[in-house]
DNA sequence: CCATTCAATACTGGATCCAATATCCGATCT
DNA sequence: AGATCGGATATTGGATCCAGTATTGAATGG
């Protein structure tokens, strides 16, 4: 089977791998911990060992995996302590970029994101995760890029690469998905009323649900 | 010759390579927007391509350098406003990471800083620009490694690599390297009386000085 | 029976070689 | 003359192959 729906490949073969390995740990199909190798990854995935070693300096620089001379890489473990330093890193970060897109409040930057929010909307009722996921993210970058500061925009992107992992945990269920599509609309409406204040809050409130959310079920299974 | 003065070679040629362009960075040696002919480069250092590309890929999410598929890796160009967002989340991040230290009050913080003190003086008096930097870093990460946190502790990491090549050329004029001096002694008598607020101002005060110098000398060249 | 040593093995790190793409420059056409 | 097309060249992306290190397990000695 070649070339009927499959999805178009990337470009280069590293980028191909990059996204595959990225979706592999965002479905879990590795666990974090595994040892990483590459013959036998390079081997499945149908490339050489360069591309994939690029692309594995790329998740290391994330912190997706770790790298041990000589002995190669690993699938990060995040412990829960990990995860909430993470959320509060994103929560001093994210709060800088929300001000900061406020206090530009670019034009159209409401209505995009009431669009967008119609998207998260349908999703959450379709019960599609992955979708959810999708215009989720597409949500929260387009207030975040609103700040103007790439290089913060980045970081942010970097840390919810890191938790991608839990994120779809997070939104697979119905009353998750339930309560993000209300905070959502609460921001929609803080930024409507260019009130950075509440639209902080808010999207604090939201992080601190997902937080303790992830503190449940990671609390038991460890 | 081998094996006489010259400095150990690091285990791999891939951090070596990583040294040796960080120093490249540094030192000015290559500037800022030049393309990266990875043949010469490599040919140069006396190392094949692939540990070279790799290098390049760790820097390039350090945001050392950008790469473009194709076309190769060019030396990332800073501009004002990217230093300045820079040193804007270095201070949401170093808040943070202060602050956690001062809670967590590891034994023999103050010591270990006043120690290390002791060094930066002495690079400073020496007019050692490249001790002083280093002796410098070693201080403040000391204190931000306290903090437990060491996710935080790796971006700030981060973002001081990122701006390597600009806090030599601070450092390289007395008034800089005493300014500082006093700055440092004032951040360890606040550690030492567990006051955040005074290590946060300071710090604060600290890199508001190493802005406007950036500020100064950016704004008279560009 | 357990610890230690040493060799076989497996895997990573690196070098070389090949393929694919972009760039540059001259020829051609309007 | 200027713009456009096409081919030569330079440079990156990728595959294969080799070298060096860590790991594993069996043999040996206490």
């Amino acid at each position: 089977m070649s070339g009927t729906v499959e999805r178009r490949r990337p470009p280069t073969a590293q980028q191909f791998v990059l996204e595959e390995l990225r979706r592999a740990i965002t479905t879990g199909e590795l666990r974090p911990g595994d040892p990483i190798r590459q013959d036998a990854l390079a081997a499945r995935l149908d490339v050489s060992r360069v591309p994939l070693r690029e692309a594995l300096k790329t998740l290391e620089a994330e912190g997706l995996v770790v790298h041990h001379v000589h002995r190669g890489y690993f699938f990060a473990e995040l412990s829960l302590a990990d995860l909430e330093e993470i959320y509060r890193i994103r929560q001093l970060l994210e709060t800088e970029a929300v001000r900061a897109a406020l206090a530009r409040m670019p034009d159209g930057l409401t209505g995009t994101l009431e669009r967008i929010q119609e998207e998260v909307e349908r999703a959450a009722d379709a019960g599609d995760v992955t979708a959810m996921a999708e215009a989720n993210r597409r949500f929260h970058f387009t207030l975040i890029e609103a700040s103007g500061m790439p290089r913060l925009v980045r970081l942010i992107a970097t840390l919810w690469d890191a938790t991608d992992a839990y994120r779809a945990l997070y939104y697979a269920e119905d009353p998750h998905r339930e309560r993000a599509v209300h905070e959502h609309r609460a921001v929609v409406s803080a930024v409507g009323e260019a009130d950075g204040t509440a639209a902080v809050r808010w999207l604090d409130e939201h992080r601190e649900h997902a937080v303790a959310a992830l503190r449940e079920v990671l609390g038991r299974t460890d």
